[in-house]
DNA sequence: TAATGAACATTTTTT
DNA sequence: ATGTTCATTA
């Protein structure tokens, strides 16, 4: 084994030195040492530990050219493989630009998900599944756990569906298969949780459908049982590459081994401070180990950081050096120094809301003694989505516009997920899970009883839902209503079905077809809620994204993967998103609120891994402070009302890890002691403000600046032309729409300000531009 | 079967 | 506080 190591080593140099005197590289020229060595470094295995902003994207794609140029390997040699489609669009893109043209020819660039695909659809029938299989997201894998669970007699109160959905997930990230179990686990859900992965996977196997992490776990086992199958690919994948290792699992862990089994020309990038997806199975120890797993690999660190300033790079660093095993790392930069970062305390979190919105706005007109920033240079990232509320509606009152980036995707849509469960249905009437989602959604008076005959029904017979249904309706055993209404959708069913591959109609038109003559859309244009408008609004932007597809089933086929629809918003507008959502991207200006113990650190997360979990934590806070290039605003509030209880709290202990000599304290203008001194009261003193606030190099600034009314009024300077427009637009008692807190009737006009009592959300002060007539709201 | 209210839980979520 | 899910009613 060595000795086949060190001869492939050795061929690879020469190879490599000759192919070098025969090319040029002036691509080469462009990276800094280590970067250089991270690409030239082309044979047996290299672990790149590339920080943050330190360019590792632009040294893994010039190593994917200098692959290429050196003559090693072909586009379709190269294994590379990124966790989000993001990444991999981005990659694809930056390699293409590197060689001048478009990189059409790299087949294997791509997702774990999306290469496992293309893998299991080729080996299939190894693990006793035809190659047209279908892929079960979230949704679908829960309902039918749901099923088994019921029919186990399980009490899913105090053992959630939920709960044994998490459960096999993990043993599926550990690449654990029913039969394989440790003896550890045969406690999990009450004993039954074993037994219920083998029916779920023996289901799964029927309806011939795998769930997301099968797809590397099926191609894992088939590595595993067929040698042949698995030299074939080590032979064809001469080089691999793998970006955010940090964050693999289990499962792709082994996938990756096997793979790199042969010739261990793999090369891994990633940063062990940066590993956030621990509760997600993400193995921090993956990339710890490399050495160890490939002795003799090559170690780059990439440490010259392109993106911050020298304090924020010594914020960041202070509080990482609290974790113990790092692989260690020190960012460093030949950026000008800038401002500290920014520490502010406030009273409550609405208080820290009003002033981080107060604050942007300034820091947008120029008017805090730095450069001005547009709204896009400025995001929010906070710890935990339900942080977002009290920014939202702030920013709403005062009529900020901002962004929100996560929440539910567009395909994972209620309204979206029900048509494409029309869509599935249509194309293959089989699919049972489909119809159980839309058999009487809309209403068609359909409930428990009457599933439950169409179930009875079909498994008497042997055959589909659909078909069971037809059966039940011939045989009368629904009558009245209920029964015209199924026939309705059966009948339009088998008519859409042969409407499939019809010339006459396009796809799209098809689509919208089903949708109205299945009363799907009448449903909502019915429904009077908030939401409403925003679901038909998708809806036709699913009819749109059909545009790009030659039929309905290609579309299907790619939906299941491409789950991220950046829908690209257009305007100015400030970024609101989780840590964990900003990890990968970059701003000028970034505030980080609600640096609170229990908060952030999350306490569950210290509850439920202790120390593993504290520090898993600190490196999100890592994370967050490492994407501002400029401006990073840190704040935390004294108190803050958390499920509805008021709670006080201490700041947080990453703040007392805030290396002093990098940081400002601000004071919340207008209150001088007050929010501070509430905040003190809880412990703030012998924290981070060791320094008496009022003799802060930040309140300094506050004073010599002592003219400028820190309160300033955000929206009125900005709008006042949109206002005039405004004021005369609505008058009291109209009823209004607006797109957050749906309808109300306005009660007061103040300017530009509407006061409004919603019909669902109360009473709220609202700016008029965020207003539409209940009469023209969208579609 | 659909509508109502009580009980409940409530981090992060690349595919 | 709020949204969801369940069980009970009409």
């Amino acid at each position: 084994m060595n000795r086949f190591d060190e001869s492939d080593a050795f061929e690879g140099a020469s190879l490599s030195a000759r192919a070098m005197a025969a090319r040029p590289a002036p691509y080469l020229d462009d990276l800094n040492p280590e970067q250089r060595r991270a690409a030239e470094t082309l044979d047996g295995p290299v672990l790149m530990l590339a920080g943050a902003g330190t360019g590792k994207t632009k040294a893994l794609t010039t190593r994917i050219v200098h692959l290429m140029n050196t003559g090693r390997a072909g586009p379709g040699d190269i294994l590379a493989v990124t966790f989000t489609n993001k990444a991999a669009r981005e990659m694809k893109e930056r390699v293409g630009r590197l060689l001048g043209q478009p990189a059409e020819g790299m087949p294997w660039l791509g997702t774990f998900h999306s290469i496992c695909v293309k893998l299991l659809r080729r080996h299939a029938e190894l693990v006793d599944l035809k190659s047209n299989f279908t892929i079960l997201d979230a949704d679908d894998q829960l309902r039918l756990l749901k099923q088994l669970v019921q029919a186990s007699g399980i009490d899913d109160k105090r053992w959630p569906a939920r709960m044994l959905a998490g459960i096999i997930d993990q043993w599926k990230n550990r690449a654990w298969t029913p039969d394989n179990l440790p003896a550890s686990e045969g406690s999990a859900y009450d004993g039954k949780g074993p037994a219920l992965y083998h029916q779920y996977q023996a289901r799964l196997k029927e309806l011939n459908a795998v769930d997301f992490g099968d797809l590397l776990l099926h191609v894992v086992t088939i590595f595993q049982r067929h040698d042949d199958v698995l030299r074939q690919y080590q032979r064809w994948f001469r080089y691999i590459l793998v970006d955010e290792y940090q964050d693999t699992n289990v499962a792709q862990y082994l996938w990756l081994r096997l793979l790199a089994g042969g010739h261990k020309n793999i090369c891994c990038v990633g940063d062990d401070d940066q590993s956030i997806y621990g509760w997600r199975g993400a193995e921090v120890g993956n990339i710890l180990r490399f050495e160890k797993d490939f002795p003799g690999a090559a170690v780059i660190r990439l440490e010259q950081n392109y993106r911050s300033t020298p304090h924020i790079l010594a914020a960041a660093s202070g509080v990482i050096a609290g974790n113990r095993d790092r692989l260690g790392k020190e960012l460093w930069t030949e950026a000008q120094e800038g401002e500290k970062l920014r520490l502010i305390g406030h009273w409550d979190g609405e208080e820290e809301a009003r002033w981080i919105g107060e604050e942007i706005d300034a820091m947008q007109r120029g008017t805090r003694g730095m450069r001005p920033y547009s709204l896009d240079a400025m995001a929010i990232l906070v710890r935990a989505s339900h942080q977002m509320r009290a920014f939202e509606d702030r920013f709403l009152t005062i009529g900020l516009p901002y962004r929100v980036i996560g929440g539910p995707r567009f395909y994972e849509r209620l309204e979206i997920r029900d048509a494409m469960a029309y869509f599935r249905l249509v194309v293959s009437p089989a699919d049972d899970l489909a119809f159980e989602r839309i058999v009487n959604t809309p209403k068609r008076g359909l409930g428990d009883k009457a599933q439950q005959k169409i179930q009875m029904t079909a498994r008497q017979h042997g055959v589909p839902l659909v078909e069971g249904a037809r059966l039940l309706l011939d045989d009368k055993g629904i009558t009245g209503k209920a029964a015209g209404e199924l026939r309705l959708l059966i009948d339009g069913l088998g008519r859409w079905g042969r409407m499939v591959g019809d010339a006459d109609i396009s796809h799209v038109e098809l689509a919208e077809m089903i949708l109205d003559e299945s009363g799907y859309t009448g449903m909502w244009q019915n429904d009077k809620t908030p939401e409403a408008p925003g679901r038909l609004e998708n809806l036709k932007e699913l009819v749109k994204a059909l545009e790009g597809f030659e039929n309905l089933q290609g579309f299907l086929e790619h939906v299941s993967l491409i789950m991220d629809n950046e829908a690209g918003e257009e305007g100015e507008k400030v970024t609101l998103m989780t840590l964990h959502a900003a990890k990968g991207l970059e701003f000028p200006a970034v505030f980080l609120p609600g640096w609170e113990d229990g908060l952030f650190p999350s306490q569950r997360s210290m509850d439920e891994s202790g120390v593993r979990g504290l520090e898993e934590e600190r490196r999100l806070a890592y994370v967050g402070i490492t994407r501002a290039e400029e401006v990073c605003t840190i704040s935390f509030a004294g108190n803050r009302r958390v499920y509805g209880q008021w709670q006080s709290q201490m700041p947080s202990r990453f703040i007392d890890e805030l290396p002093e000599a990098h940081v400002d304290v601000l004071t919340p203008p207008g209150l001088y002691g007050g929010g501070y001194g509430a905040a003190a009261s809880s412990g703030i003193e012998s924290r981070a403000a060791e320094a008496n606030v009022y003799n802060s190099p930040g309140w300094r600034r506050l004073q010599a600046r002592g003219a400028e009314r820190p309160l300033s009024q955000p929206s009125e300077a900005r709008h006042s032309v949109i206002d005039l427009q405004a004021m005369s637009a609505h008058t009291v008692g109209e009823r209004v729409f607006h797109q957050k807190f749906g309808y109300g009737a306005i009660i007061a006009i103040e300017g530009d300000k509407l006061e409004i009592a919603f019909e669902k959300a109360g009473t709220k002060k609202v700016v008029a531009r965020f207003i539409t007539g209940a009469d023209d709201v969208p579609f």
